[in-house]
DNA sequence: CGAAAACAAGAGCAGTGCTCTCGAAATGTG
DNA sequence: CACATTTCGAGAGCACTGCTCTTGTTTTCG
């Protein structure tokens, strides 16, 4: 066995670390992920993690920012394959986030499910948290430039509009503020509908979650015009 | 001080604990709720309380029902005080969510957030849970009576109007599938908004939450018809 | 080569849920 | 009333958690 320099074995405590993480919340979730589990299955005691990791919140953050990275490769990926028609692209966007939530129940547990206790999400969340978020704005920018009729929407108040002047900006172009309001708001039903299923509050009620999931996205579709 | 009987002790204690446990979840929430902290601040050693509570989930399961059942009240009497328009009374019933939702956050993560690990939820807790959705079905069967027009809605393929037989049964008697589709996406939507707000996913996009919601619902309103 | 930095290990602290045992108190019964 | 039964609170203890501090070793750098 070749002597590893400090470095690459650093690098390769460290991954090891956040792959045995990894596994664990995918097993028991982020509530009961258990630091001294992970150094144990890794070969460490639970102190040498904290040559690593400062605290089990700031592994936390690297499996969030983790998780946010997936979500946002599988939603890219799903709309690249799904080629230029926006209903199609729409379609594909919200199937991504339906399947990897219902493959990844824990991590969507945690990046979409109540705050882990005490935590505040540092700005490294940011961005990639920013990413399926974009995914809609694009799609909203480019049903604004294609020229989609939406259905009929009413107009915004002033509060409204001014409410949603962040939102303006991160569109980055001019948009329609009532194409606006309905996008965000297929934002919400589509993540409405991904948590109200996995946090069991449809089990009662849908026997088959994906007929009615592609049912409420072509609703939503037909309702922003695509 | 009158000497307690066993029977009004056992009582008095059980809420002692009862109540401390709903301040305390209001405070530090639901995954950091403490059955020794509980316990001190009640006057009493940690394994006393197994006598009243058989496990810390026993205890969360009622204050799970004790919080779907203030929500269900806070639902129905924003209802009541809304008189007889259906429009009104929706709005209503989108407005308590979203009040109670803001003024128990813990709680509402507690119900609606992800699941507690390892808990699974006792059959105690269903009946209090109906009673939101209840809500919204009844408002929906309503909205079929008073033959208000929806929005264009796609009509459902076999398959997924096979999927939502339940909800139909819910409902308890003929309502159009269309209406209820889209009673069931402005569930969706209404708790997607509140979730996506609570846990902190529109805070670097939207200024003015209650100014937004009131948007949204009024938009849900004109596409039900209401 | 020697100093400095990095590291793994171990002990330890304060906290958790939960179990078990023990003495005291209230209760129901002969 | 007296006795047996049940109920209850307290305490000790187990296995676990996140985290800190110290100690001895090993790698790195000047």
């Amino acid at each position: 066995m070749a002597p590893k320099s400090r470095v690459e074995n650093r690098a390769e405590q460290t991954r090891a670390i956040q792959e045995t993480a990894r596994r664990h919340l995918a097993e028991v979730g982020p509530a009961a992920l258990s630091l001294r589990a992970i150094a144990r299955e890794v070969g460490l005691v639970s102190s040498a993690v904290y040559r690593y990791f400062p605290s089990r919140d700031d592994l936390l953050t690297e499996l969030i920012v983790e998780a946010y990275d997936e979500l946002g490769d599988a939603v890219e990926r799903a709309q690249d394959a799904a080629g230029d028609d926006l209903g199609a692209r729409f379609r594909a966007l919200c199937r991504a986030i339906h399947d990897w939530a219902r493959a990844n129940p824990h991590e969507y547990a945690l990046v979409y499910g109540s705050p882990v206790p005490g935590y505040a999400a540092p700005d490294t969340t940011v961005t990639p948290a920013g990413r399926v978020t974009g995914a809609f704005l694009a799609l909203a920018l480019a049903s604004e430039r294609a020229g989609h009729t939406l259905a009929a929407t009413a107009p915004l108040s002033p509060a409204e509009s001014a409410a949603l002047a962040p939102v303006f900006d991160a569109v980055g172009a001019p948009i329609g503020e009532e194409r606006l309001v309905r996008w965000l708001m297929a934002w919400k039903t589509v993540f409405g509908h991904v948590s109200l299923e996995l946090f069991g509050h449809m089990h009662r009620g849908v026997l088959d979650y994906d007929a009615h999931f592609e049912q409420v996205t072509a609703q939503l579709a037909a309702d922003l015009g695509l």
